[in-house]
DNA sequence: ACAAAAGTGTTCAGGCTACACCCATGG
DNA sequence: CCATGGGTGTAGCCTGAACACTTTTGT
């Protein structure tokens, strides 16, 4: 017999597996980010994908989330925002699986220590910009991803999350353009966000080689919606 | 034995059931409108819902979204579009179940026949601010709904499917007003519209005891980004 | 002629853009 | 004293908001 779309009556409502998938930026060296692993086993063995894994009947969808997160990079409260559902059918070749995406930020990955698992090969960071082909359908759901983040940076505070406590403003710019991909004015951008009233003074840089820079710090990291440019 | 959490390894991976739910507004008589059903069944028995029902393991999640569209209000083509996946363990009483909804526009309710079917008691439309509680988390989806549209609205062309092929300004002004819940300036609203050049000619209203509009229809009904108010 | 809704311009204020030089520090 | 990045102000333009009267039709 071969095998073929199955529609018999009796399972029409069979349960449908589903999945968190992870999209986790970070600035690393100028860059944006994403954390993939490469895939151990058959129909993706050696390609790159998210990470992700299979929602837990006793786990609400965002726990299960978080519980990713906490697996992979070993830390909790950060940034998590639920993205989208894909659901086509043959997004898994091997089982229907419906994979609910999310989006987390991390503000500093120097003492986070990746914890590859045994189902997956290896795990790194990996520059946005480099990442080809994935596994499944990840690429959409990075894609996707990456376009949240923008426009997110661009009308919310979300920025806070991609930030160390203290940080100058030429550091905060440098996020900015980093994501949106574009130079942005100097003058301008401290103008605006001076206006926005989010941050405060933290004190001032030191041991650089040129004049030090003031420090600030976010006085809320509560995402607000506020008109960033 | 009590029932309490059940949480065995054995179970970790059981799969979710995964289900679809719609919001499905139409503005009718001056009000924005959505659908609902009444429940047959416990444990909601009696109490208002959205419609919404399980994903097939023979259809996509767009897929499912259009069928269950289809089945209530018996047409196709319609503007639809993902809102969120509601993920709580203890959202339905009965039984995990993840829910995935939707977004949907109708235009024109005239010629729509509501179809009920054996497992609802009744289906009607209901003005969203008469909705009161609804089973399950339904109040949280509509509300979700509401916010998505109104963003939508101030940003987007999509009004172009609340509104019937041939309308007028003031028809259109009308949708914004009520949606947003606010009155806008009739000359700012025309200026900003015919700037956007979304918009053509497309006859004179006829018969009405004043001055007749000018109708319009929209060059195009694909979903653009455009900066509306 | 009247009732009802359609249609039409201008002014003002605030925000966005573009732009170039001096400052503070370490080496 | 030099190299490096930090920090600052202004002028023109465009957009959004406020605002009231005339026009066209049916009755």
């Amino acid at each position: 017999m071969k095998k073929k779309e199955k529609k018999p009556e009796f399972e029409k409502y069979e349960y449908s597996a589903a999945a968190v998938d992870l999209v986790i930026f970070a600035i690393i060296n100028g860059e944006l980010n994403t954390l993939l692993i490469k895939m151990k086993y058959k129909p993706f063995q050696g390609e790159l994908a998210l990470p992700g894994g299979r929602i837990r009947v006793y786990e609400s969808v965002d726990e299960c989330a978080k519980r990713e997160i906490k697996e992979k990079v070993g830390i909790n409260n950060i940034y998590v925002e639920q993205l989208y559902s894909f659901g086509d059918i043959k997004r898994d070749p091997s089982i229907r699986i419906i994979s609910i995406s999310y989006l987390a930020l991390i503000d500093n990955t120097d003492n986070i220590k990746l914890k590859t698992t045994e189902k997956y090969e290896e795990i790194c960071w990996m520059p946005v910009n480099k990442v080809h082909k994935l596994a499944y359908d990840h690429n959409e759901i990075l894609k996707y991803a990456l376009s949240r983040l923008k426009s997110k940076l661009i009308y919310t505070n979300i920025v806070c999350n991609l930030l160390p406590k203290k940080f100058s403003l030429s550091e905060m710019q440098r996020v900015h353009e980093i994501i949106l991909d574009r130079k942005l004015d100097k003058r301008n951008f401290r103008k605006k966000v001076f206006s926005l009233d989010l941050i405060k003074e933290a004190g001032r840089e030191e041991g650089v080689p040129h004049r030090p820079s003031k420090l600030y710090s976010f006085k809320t990291k509560k995402l607000m919606i506020v008109e960033m440019f």
